[in-house]
This record gives structure tokens, C-alpha cells and sequence, in this order.
DNA sequence: CAGTGAGCGAGCTTCCGCTTGACTT
């Protein structure tokens, strides 16, 4: 028999808890929410008080069933979910499903898993607060209708499958926002006027340092015609001003801001950051990742401090404790800290290291003495010209914190040279140039958002919560709103002009413009989707609006009003709005007509077809005639494309002539420019150009590429000739039709038989099938269908082997 | 994996926030 049984959310909790508390406790977890709304009428009856009808979910059946087990032993359960809206709605689920009544039943929060504070939790519980649990409801029940009733709207007027919600919809529109700012971005160039001084000291020793003008110039006439100044003045120091500055640690991290460090210095995406926090904090090495605190627990600011005095002394050590910013934090955790700072380094893999290394670094920053510095500044008057010349330097009187971090920042200034040291210059000295350039620079536009960069915003906003922002993110990539990639900049002329003695020379130089790496580009379908909801829902676009549905839970929150008044004032006037769209809005196209094609009179438009964007040409005289489709390129625009850009589409595929009596032709695909013979798929290499290469030049591609096939191919059997050994990138491997199967390890290709091969097939086959869930297959089937409809289609009745594994499994 | 771009109109898709595995390439 249980004494007490403690329910806390998360297992690697309960299993630390388990530990501070005594014999009489019994410590488990409910893995998060165990109940969620039905999907079927989108589970509230909205016309009964918008009753919520609530399922438990199959996943967490077997977790529910041991709850049950373990609360009807137990003398006095405790819930310990988190305090916040969610945690205290977890509460309540359990305490209804487990059908705990009050007598045995204690609610208790605690914001840090420290001794102290769970014990100080077990002796004051309370009772569930029923106010925050309906402020919860309205929130559930809200995100509910929002994206159950605007989604549906989306696949009859844009496109199958699309989805809405409060959150993700403003992901979005921030991306498509920022890309069009881009976009509309006309950059200005300015010459910057960077000198390299001479100034000698008492004893005769040369420094060189660096100054900048201020000011900027133009146009390259008005910078030649300074330069020509430039060249007959004389150089006098004017000032030297020295100032004490001083720099104070970030605050330890977030989820928010260890994303956005993650992705600075380690290039991590969010999910990825996510997953390996997850993984330090089971293995008991760092607090829970998924937070909006700052705070730290007294007992983590006393073995933070000991540790830095010990390793730093005792003047690297500042108490500090941090206040968070962001408007819609619960608090409900520590900020993420090392679970015990003695430990500078763990055990793990590359990745884990380095992440905790990023975590102990901040923590331990944030718990030191600010770094003091001295800034110099320098004017440099010239005899002939009102404009002066500045060189600033820094020096670091005490490191302070940045003994072991510094914070990065989004914006790679490459505009600003680092600052050093100067030399020991004086008021009146005299200087010479070395030389004086004027380099032509230009205005850069915003930058695109990195996951991080977004999930930053998305925070700063008060939009969504820690343990959605990795979850949002990968979201809205999975619909096809957003992609992540890696985009190859354009080269750009600048002009220099050099002083340099008595001589002025000029120069053309290059460099590379609007490279990207790993930056969210919204697609085209995010553009018409956004433009179709900020039309017709501006209200739920609004960047306002989840403050002010916040500010309203917050009203429940306090018993100051009503849940249900709430749902409803929002959503009359909402579901009104959807049925208005539903019935009165044009389907969305993007269609775009950009002129007549010069050679055929065709005219040529741009829109969003089924399978993506296009552009047409259609012969508008003749409505027999059928119009010649071609896929927009990646990158390219519906908005934007030219009447040049869509007419270069048609020119592939091209057909280069025979060769073996069978076309030769050239294309561009998903993969990038290719040569198609016989059914097979040659990838272009980088120096030829889909436009321009010639039937001999395909030839030898094609050739080589049967050579490099035959290598591939070790083996092929006559038994059944579907059943082929191949050297793949991961060594040798079976392919049997469409399917690819693993070799046992040791095994010697070549000597394999074709019995060797089937029993492969049968036995990963067998393996396949009983490890799987039920749920999964049914879950890769429905995407396929959507993503390739046709050629799904072929491939189910075809081939036999996957076809019957289907079919078991839905049973 | 790289042919489509539309038609007999089946049945499906979708939200946000809590939490972990169990999957594949």
C-alpha cells in the first residue's frame, strides 16, 4: 500500500523528487496532459456553453490505466504539476479521470526541484484553483476553433491540407513580411573614408593605427574630390578622450535564448537544440529546458558562487539574480543551469558537450563581476578640411565575466573593425598617412530570420510558449510555408580609391551579396495563404491579438470574468466571419498576366497550380488549344517573376538529337539540371549549362555515367533480375524493386546467393512489421497520397511486398 | 527521385501546449 503518491509531469522529475523525499512517497509522472479535446465536431458543443468534450488520447491510455493503478492504492495523492495555466489544468484532468475527491487529495506547486523547496511544498498544499483551470479551457478551446474552422476554410478556397492557427499563421506572416521588405530593398552605396596614420612617440618608436572619417560620401566624385584634400593636409591629433565602460553578463538561459546561442555559436536548429537539451536533462545534468525564467534557486546561486571563487577569486564573484522581460512568462521553472556547477565538463557525445558547455558558460557568466573596461578616443583634425578623423580602442582593465563568455549577436558587423589598442597619442601630435582608402559600401536589408532568430521575435511578441516554439517552427516547414535553405549570393562590383603618397588610384573590386545559410524563406504558397487571411481574418493576424487574449485569461485567471462570456464575445463575431468567407471569397489563384510571348502571340500568366506554381502559355484565341505548362524554379517568385524570367521556362526540357536512336534531352528538376536518355537520369555538372550544352557534350556525360553504374551494380540475379547487389554510399546493400534492404554485417557480397538475398527480405520484413505501432504506417500512407498522388497510386498495387504490409497493418 | 498542371468527385487534411519515446534515412 502507498502512503503518498506524487504526480509530477515529467519522469526525470519524479525520478529526482523520488530522492528527496522519504520512504513514505511514491513519486510518477503523467507525462504532460492526459486529456485533450476530441477531433470529431471539433470536440466543444459549441451551442451548450461551449462544453468541452474531452478524450484521453490513445497514447495515453497505458499511462492513464497506471495512474489509476497506483492513485486507488495510495492514502493521499498529490498533485505536482507545474504552476502555471497548463500544469493546473493537468491537475484537474487527473483529478477527474483518476476520480480523486478532495478528502485524500493535496495540489502543490513548486517553481525550482530543490529539497528545500519540495519540502516547503508538501507542508503548505492547497486545492485546485478552478479559475486558472477554465482560463486554461478558454485557451484550449479558443487555439481549437481558431484552426479547426479557418483550416477547412484554407483547403476549399487555397489548397488541401493547409492549416491555421494563432500561432503559426503569425510565424508566417513575419517571414513573408520580412521577405518582401527584402525584396522592396533598393541598396545605397556610400564611400567610407578608413586612414592609416603614422605617429611616432618620444623615443622614436612607429605605431600605425586606423581611423575613420565622419563622414561618408556619396558619390565616388565627392570621395576623389576629398582625397584630393586629403593628399595636401597636414595631421594633428586634436583630442584624446578616455573613458571607463563596462560590460555586464546576459541573464542565464531560456529555451528561447539557448536556441537562439545554439544557433549562433554551434548551428544548431531548434529542434535540434531541443533534443539534446532533452537529453541532459534526463541523464540529470542540466535543470528543464523548457522554460521563460531567469531565475536561479538560492541553492544554485550559492554553489555557482563557490565554484567561481574557487576557480577565479574571490573579485570574479557578483550575486545577481535576473527579472524576465518577456510579458507572458509563468515562471513555473528555473532558468537552465547546470544541475551542479562543479562540473565544468560531462561525459556525452561531441554535441551534448557542447551544449552543456554553452549552458555552464552562461550560468556561471551570469553569477560574475562585470568586466571593466577603458575606452580611447582620437580626433584627428586635418589643416584644410572641417572633417575630422576618428580612431577608437579598448582596452580590458578587468575581464571579469568575459573570462568565460560573451554573448553573441545576430548581426555579423563586418562594417566595424575590432578594437584594439591604440598607441599612446597625445593632444597636438603630428601624423602622416600611410594611406587613406575610400571603400564603396552598401546599405544591407533586413536579414532573413533564422528558427531562432524567429522564435526570438515570436517571444518578444508574447506568441506562443517554450515547449511550442521547436514544435511551431518545424510546423510550419512541414506545410510547405516555410524552407530552410542555403542560398548562393550574387557578386557585386564596389569601387575603391586608394591615397597612397602622393598618388590617388582606383580600383573595381567584387565581392559576394545576399549569400544565405540556413535563413526561412517563405514559399510561394505562405505569400497567397498570408494575403488570404490577412484579408479576410485580420483580427487573428493581428500581432496584438494573443496579448489581448491573454490579458482576457488573465481576467479568468483572477475569477474577474467569465470563460464563457469570453468564448463567446470571440466567437460569434469569428464563426459570422468564416462562414462570410466561405461564401463570398474568390479562390485563390495568385494568376498573374504578364504579356504575350514575342515568337508564338501566346499569352503568358503565372499562377498556383495543384502541384505548385506555374507558368502558361495559352493561346487565348483558340480554346481547343491545350496551354503549355512549366514548374516555377525554386527561388522564383509568383509575385515577382518577369515576362523574360517565364519565357526562359519553356525553353526546357530541350531535345539535343538521337543517340542510340533514342532523344537526348535536358531539363531542370528538383535535383537541378539533368540529361535524360533511355528513362535515365544524368545529374549536369556544375560547369554546363542546361541552355547551352551540346548532344556531344551530353554523350560523354551519359557515358560516364553507365561506367559509374556498372561499378555500382555488383551483382544481379537470374533468378528474379529485381534482386540486385549494389555499392551505395553506405557500402554494399540489397535492392529488391523500389525497396532497399541492409546486409548482415561481415558478409561478403559477392558470394551471396539469391537464397542469402530472400531470407534478407523475409526475416527485415518480419522485423518491420511486428515493431511498428499501428498508428505510424496508417500516418506515412496519408502523406504520401498527398504529397504524390499519382504516382502513389501506381506504386500500391504494384508493388506486392509493401501493398500486403499496408493492408496487415490497418487491420 | 526528374512525365503532371484535369476530369466521374471517396475521404482525408487542421489547432496549441503539456510530455516522451519509437520510428526511418
Amino acid at each position: 500500500m502507498i502512503k503518498n503518491l506524487v504526480i509530477v509531469e515529467s519522469p526525470a522529475k519524479a525520478k529526482t523528487i523520488e530522492g528527496f523525499l522519504g520512504k513514505d512517497f511514491t513519486v510518477t509522472s503523467s507525462y504532460g496532459h492526459v486529456r485533450d479535446l476530441e477531433k470529431k465536431n471539433n470536440g466543444v458543443e459549441i451551442d451548450n456553453g461551449f462544453n468541452p468534450l474531452y478524450i484521453i488520447p490513445a497514447d495515453k491510455k497505458a499511462v492513464v490505466n497506471d495512474l489509476k493503478k497506483l492513485a486507488k492504492g495510495a492514502e493521499t495523492v498529490w498533485l505536482a504539476s507545474d504552476e502555471d495555466r497548463e500544469g493546473e489544468a493537468i491537475s484537474w484532468h487527473l483529478k477527474e479521470v483518476l476520480g480523486l475527491n478532495a478528502e485524500r487529495t493535496r495540489r502543490i506547486v513548486f517553481h525550482e526541484i530543490t529539497k528545500p523547496a519540495i519540502t516547503a511544498a508538501i507542508e503548505n498544499p492547497r486545492y485546485i484553483d478552478t479559475n486558472l483551470v477554465e482560463s486554461q479551457q478558454a485557451r484550449r478551446i479558443l487555439d481549437r476553433l481558431v484552426g479547426f474552422e479557418i483550416s477547412p476554410v484554407l483547403w476549399r478556397k487555397v489548397r488541401p491540407s493547409l492549416s491555421a492557427g494563432r500561432v503559426q499563421s503569425v510565424a508566417v506572416r513575419l517571414i513573408v513580411e520580412r521577405e518582401r521588405e527584402i525584396d522592396s530593398f533598393t541598396p545605397e552605396s556610400k564611400f567610407r573614408i578608413v586612414g592609416i596614420f603614422n605617429f611616432t612617440d618620444d623615443d622614436g618608436k612607429n605605431y600605425k593605427f586606423k581611423a575613420e572619417l565622419n563622414e561618408k560620401f556619396d558619390t565616388e566624385e565627392e570621395a576623389y574630390k576629398f582625397l584630393e584634400i586629403a593628399k595636401d593636409s597636414s595631421y594633428k591629433i586634436d583630442s584624446v578622450e578616455k573613458k571607463p565602460a563596462k560590460k555586464t553578463p546576459a541573464p542565464p538561459f531560456t529555451t528561447s535564448t539557448l536556441q537562439q546561442e545554439a544557433s549562433r555559436k554551434l548551428r544548431y536548429g531548434v529542434s535540434r537544440t531541443m533534443l539534446i537539451a532533452q537529453r541532459l536533462y534526463e541523464s540529470g545534468k542540466i535543470t528543464y529546458m523548457r522554460t521563460d525564467s531567469v531565475n536561479l534557486s538560492d541553492l544554485a546561486l550559492g554553489s555557482s558562487k563557490n565554484v567561481i571563487k574557487s576557480s577565479f577569486g574571490d573579485k570574479y564573484s557578483k550575486t545577481r539574480k535576473y527579472k524576465t522581460k518577456s510579458a507572458n512568462a509563468q515562471e513555473a521553472h528555473e532558468a537552465i543551469r547546470p544541475t551542479y556547477f562543479e562540473h565544468e565538463t560531462i561525459d556525452g557525445t561531441p554535441e551534448e558537450k557542447a551544449l552543456y558547455n554553452l549552458i555552464w558558460k552562461r550560468a556561471i557568466a551570469s553569477q560574475m563581476a562585470d568586466a571593466e573596461l577603458e575606452k580611447t578616443t582620437a580626433k584627428i583634425s586635418l589643416s584644410n578640411s572641417e572633417y575630422k578623423f576618428t580612431a577608437s580602442g579598448e582596452v580590458i582593465k578587468f575581464d571579469g565575466f568575459l573570462k568565460v563568455y560573451i554573448e553573441s549577436t545576430d548581426e555579423d558587423d563586418n562594417t566595424k573593425d575590432a578594437e584594439g589598442l591604440l598607441p599612446p597619442l597625445y593632444n597636438g601630435a603630428l601624423l602622416t598617412y600611410d594611406n587613406i582608402a575610400a571603400t564603396e559600401r552598401f546599405s544591407r536589408p533586413p536579414a532573413r530570420y533564422t528558427e531562432a532568430a524567429l522564435v526570438k521575435k515570436l517571444e518578444e511578441m508574447g506568441i506562443g510558449r517554450p515547449s511550442t516554439y521547436a514544435p511551431t517552427i518545424s510546423t510550419i516547414q512541414k506545410r510547405g510555408y516555410a524552407e530552410k535553405e542555403e542560398r548562393i549570393g550574387k557578386e557585386r562590383e564596389y569601387k575603391v580609391l586608394v591615397l597612397s603618397g602622393r598618388n590617388i588610384s582606383g580600383e573595381v573590386k567584387t565581392e559576394i551579396t545576399g549569400a544565405e545559410k540556413g535563413k526561412l524563406y517563405p514559399t510561394n504558397i505562405a505569400m497567397l495563404v498570408n494575403d488570404f487571411l490577412l484579408k479576410y481574418f485580420p483580427k487573428i493576424m493581428d500581432f496584438q491579438f494573443t496579448a489581448e487574449v491573454e490579458k482576457e485569461l488573465d481576467d479568468i485567471a483572477r475569477g474577474e470574468r467569465n470563460w464563457v462570456n469570453m468564448l463567446e464575445s470571440f466567437y460569434r463575431p469569428f464563426h459570422s466571419t468564416v462562414e462570410d468567407t466561405i461564401e463570398n471569397s474568390e479562390r485563390v489563384k495568385g494568376e498573374r498576366i504578364l504579356g504575350d510571348d514575342p515568337k508564338t502571340g501566346r499569352q503568358v500568366s503565372v499562377r498556383m497550380a495543384r502541384f505548385g506554381p506555374v507558368a502558361q502559355l495559352t493561346d487565348i484565341n483558340d480554346e481547343e488549344a491545350k496551354p503549355q505548362f512549366a514548374s516555377l524554379r525554386t527561388g522564383q517568385k509568383l509575385e515577382l517573376l518577369t515576362l523574360e524570367e517565364a519565357l526562359e521556362l519553356f525553353e526546357l526540357p530541350r531535345t539535343l538529337g538521337n543517340f542510340e536512336e533514342k532523344p537526348v534531352t535536358v531539363a531542370i528538376g528538383r535535383f537541378g539540371p539533368y540529361i535524360k536518355h533511355d528513362n535515365k537520369f544524368t545529374s549536369l555538372k556544375k560547369h554546363f549549362d542546361p541552355y547551352t550544352i551540346t548532344l556531344d557534350e551530353a554523350i560523354v556525360e551519359i557515358k560516364e555515367k553507365r561506367i559509374k553504374d556498372a561499378e555500382k551494380l555488383i551483382k544481379v540475379f537470374e533468378e528474379n533480375p529485381d534482386f540486385q547487389l549494389q555499392n551505395g554510399r553506405w557500402g554494399p546493400f540489397l535492392k529488391v524493386g523500389k525497396l532497399n534492404f541492409k546486409l548482415p554485417k561481415g558478409v561478403n557480397a559477392t558470394e551471396m546467393t539469391y537464397e542469402d538475398c530472400l531470407k534478407i527480405v523475409e526475416e527485415s520484413d518480419k522485423k518491420v512489421s511486428s515493431g511498428k505501432t499501428k498508428k505510424a504506417p496508417a500516418k506515412k500512407t496519408a502523406e504520401k497520397k498527398t504529397t504524390k498522388a499519382p504516382s502513389a497510386k501506381k506504386s500500391t498495387s504494384k508493388k506486392t511486398a509493401s501493398g500486403t504490409k499496408k493492408t496487415t497493418k490497418k487491420k
